[in-house]
DNA sequence: GTGGTCTAGACCACA
DNA sequence: GTGGTCTAGACCACG
């Protein structure tokens, strides 16, 4: 549970635990058939309630990257090396198109975004 | 007037008004001085409330873009173009921070970055 | 006409004009029967409308600071030295017991309040 | 909620709120940390609309007073007691160099202030 | 339960 | 005519 939340943040808790999961789930920080931390205990952990916790395990369920054994716990799904490179891509072109259209709605071209991000990163 | 909202958004819609409005200040399609329509024939062409359309302009005078005058109307704040070109680039740099974080979340390079925005963009 | 309004003050402007043109009389600048400029050649002068100008005379006339003569034009009243005095010692008595009551309410003791008169002055 | 409002002022409520809870909190009678009432039963004690309190709340939180956590409460900001008094010097500042402009535009000297505020205090 | 948003409709002060 | 304030009542997302 190498998570961080944020009470203060514009994102819905629920949100920032779903993103932070995915993301170690997609970089195979957390492998297949890992087994997630019961959601009252995570909860604790994390400070939050257990529906918050739940909520989000349900949106993660729903994604396809875990898999709910009632009574057993809640497991990262299988996947092939090539199915993780497909569902990362879509999931930061999703957001990326967000972003550019953000930019360009401010005029930048992408010359311009190119020179900033390299500044940032 | 040209602004396009959508109900469907995830975002409020004051909140769209204020980033389209934004946008145009800041990209010099609405010049210094520019009377905006009034808020409530705002509200009439864009078919929303009179108050969301206030609450956007209260936010619009609140950042120092525009200067709402009781009685006579709200018209667009006086800039020096170094200071729009600053406000922009700063309102662009916290936008982009909080890509590259996400993006980094994900385990991406700063190259994978450049590749695939060369492709949406 | 030696005043200045604003339009980005809290205050309406129609107020600014009382405040200053009272403050005027108060101090002597303006003399009992002074003539003040026609309200159309004072709206011209300020840069506001007549209407905003014509509520600041008669506010002025219903405190009894000047006399409007139709067709001739308004007239500071004419005042004993001591009437004048009682009547400022009013006004700034009213305004005070507002401020300290305000300084009150942030828990200032008179000492404090002196204090930072001092250094304000 | 030991405030009090009044219809009959020419402020506006959410103002007076404002100042209200500022004051309560920059005096320390209320604590960092300290929940404030749900906005609908402080609308509910107040006799006034949700609305109007939550225009208040939102100023506050602008002020950087409190903070909402959505779907927990509003909660008084960490101070440190160092930020509470700069904080409140300077609302106090800002509001005292307002008082003494319009008491020199009578031509009062320092002394005369002060005198006259011995009587009022 | 909390706050967040939006609506429709009203009244007032100011210009 | 303009913006400024307030109301009552509704629905939603979050916890």
């Amino acid at each position: 549970m190498n998570v961080s939340i944020s009470n203060a943040s514009e994102k819905p808790i629920y949100q920032q635990l779903v993103e932070q999961i995915s993301a170690q789930i997609l970089k195979g920080e957390l492998e297949s058939g890992y087994c997630l931390p019961p959601i009252r205990q995570a909860a604790l952990e994390l400070g939050v309630s257990v529906i918050t916790v739940k909520k989000a395990w349900e949106e993660l369920e729903r994604s396809g990257l875990i898999n709910t054994v009632t009574g057993k716990g809640c497991f990262v799904a299988e996947f092939s090396s090539d199915k993780i490179l497909q569902i990362r891509n879509e999931m930061i072109l999703k957001q990326m198109e967000n972003d550019t259209s953000y930019y360009k709605s401010f005029g930048l071209t992408m010359d311009e975004v190119m020179e900033l991000l390299k500044k940032i990163y």
